[in-house]
DNA sequence: CTGAAAGCGCTAACAT
DNA sequence: ATGTTAGCGCTTTCAG
């Protein structure tokens, strides 16, 4: 049976009032009698009417959504940040279409996104350029990623002060030899990541050994493994992300190395779950609150103001001492 | 500058065509000449034009979309859960709105839900009647959960097969005395979840303690501590799920007691990052991405039939061997 | 291959 | 307090 789809017109008319007046009655507006209302509900019950959220976002000209991609949802980090995204998000009256960047491009993702949603916000690997041209003029924030293409804004991450204090605490503490576990960037722009950068300016007094790979525990735990290959004497490594230094502490753990009094290891994240590793993860911590807020108010400028010019917000990550440096 | 939008009207008027012509060069139908469709691109590139989403969804009359309502994006299993639902929803051209219930109930996200969305899928803690009446109509997906409510499905768990192989192997290699840290459920309807009463069934010879705790890293740690102090003599614990079950390591560590030797820890999910707990986590672990085939898939019965009647699935969880235990 | 006409289902603005 | 009139921006017939 090819029931049509039951719209206003026939709760109207089944209840024997205007579709305006059904509209006053669905979304609860003043100008109606207690009366009425009760009688346009029923019935809408009973015909079993549900509103097109199409039409009326179409008539009512406005809405907020916005894109979030991430690069997985494997990944606690990612789905903190989503977390907060979507507890911000509630507040204001946004919706959230979430996506990530496994299997297809961040491009791609953003393409099939666009239409949907009024801006963008999230992790990309990939050259600005083509994010924002996949974007089709709909606003993106860049997250930790400096840009200066028109309709691309960004929130920062500055980890100077953090990763600064980290290595001069450590250094303090004895560390003699830094390393760092890089995430490994595949296709250009071939260039350090900015965490990565930053490690360097500050234990890189002569040549500290990086060894990189793919985001993930194993890859993370391989590298570990390479690294104490090409540099055992090695006392301390800076990992990633926290994900990633869950994967060297496993491949400390199975050298037969002990955290941290062999080796230290230490994350960037700050995740909850670095506290029931073992042993509980150090780790530079990043406010994912605060991106969330920054992206969202950048989000609600772009669409506010006509031509907003560029957005740059930073968030500055602090250490979070634990004990596995 | 109060620009208003480019609509499809602007484009037309500036390339000299009809808005028909504008829609077959937007969205690469057939009949058109590749040369007025390449002006129509241009045209509408100059003049930032964006096809409304409202519209045309309106005008085409179709769409897929689900909302997936879970407890909260902090708990690994539900992310992985989410990422999984994605991946299928991706597939096959639904969107998915993710919305989680921490902070209100389950009733109200899925009002909140409901008016965005063709079907909704989840976790709810709630009386079944009170999601579907908040559902509007929409129908609605329980997960783990039986019903009987017309406009409910549901896709279950038979934990039984995998619960009675647990419980026999354990026994085999000296478990004596189990118990287990279930999650508190807190409002009607105040009945032991499914996994306890399945543990109950294979493990209750003699009244096994039980503690209940919030589903926390935290809560499961306070709660293991409590059950020492109540059962002592206790070596084979069973947790309500991963995450609270890495708070019971924690805690047994804290308490000076071996895992496995002293005592045995056994999760339910199967999360990757139990593979880097200390010691990794032996669990019954949960097909999610079965989960997210069934789920769309009863979505989608439900959105072509007229009246499916009800629809029930059933995923199997089994023995995923690790350490712990 | 292109255009004109007729909606899709709803709501804002203005009557009454 | 209720109804009427115009659209919102796009797609789908169906002629040309």
């Amino acid at each position: 049976m090819g029931t049509k789809r039951v719209t206003i017109n026939d709760v109207a008319a089944a209840a024997g009032v205007s579709r305006q007046t059904v509209t006053r009655a669905m979304n609860a507006m003043a100008e109606i009698t207690p009366a009425t209302r009760e009688k346009v509900l029923r019935v809408s019950e009973e015909l079993g009417y549900r509103p097109s959220r199409f039409a009326s976002n179409l008539a009512r000209q406005k809405h907020h959504s916005l894109g979030l991609v991430v690069g997985t949802l494997r990944n606690p980090y990612y789905t903190d940040l989503a977390a907060d995204v979507l507890d911000v998000a509630a507040a204001e009256g946004w919706q959230i279409l979430m996506a990530t960047s496994e299997g297809s491009s961040g491009p791609e993702v953003v393409a099939r996104l666009a239409p949907q949603v009024d801006a963008i916000a999230g992790y990309f690997e990939e050259p600005e350029e083509s994010v924002v041209r996949a974007a089709r003029r709909v606003p993106v924030v860049l997250i930790e990623r400096p840009t200066t293409m028109p309709g691309a804004h960004s929130v920062l991450l500055d980890f100077r002060e953090g990763m600064a204090r980290l290595i001069d605490d450590l250094r303090r503490q004895g560390s003699r030899r830094f390393a760092m576990i890089d995430s490994e960037r595949t296709g250009p722009p071939y260039r350090p990541t900015p965490r990565r950068e930053v490690f360097e300016e500050f234990a890189g007094r002569s040549g500290v050994p990086v060894e990189t790979a793919p985001e993930t525990i194993e890859g993370a735990a391989h590298a570990f493994v390479r690294l104490r290959g090409v540099a055992p004497d090695v006392d301390t490594v800076i990992v990633f992300n926290d994900l990633m230094a869950m994967g060297a502490l496993q491949s400390a753990h199975a050298l037969g190395l002990a955290v941290p009094d062999d080796v230290r290891v230490v994350g960037i994240d700050g995740l909850s779950l670095g506290a029931v590793t073992y042993p509980p993860l150090t780790s530079l911590s990043i406010d994912r609150h605060a991106i969330a807020v920054a992206a969202l108010d950048i989000a609600r400028r772009c669409l506010s103001d006509e031509s907003p010019g560029q957005i740059t917000r930073v968030v500055t990550p602090h250490l979070l001492r634990r004990e596995s440096a």
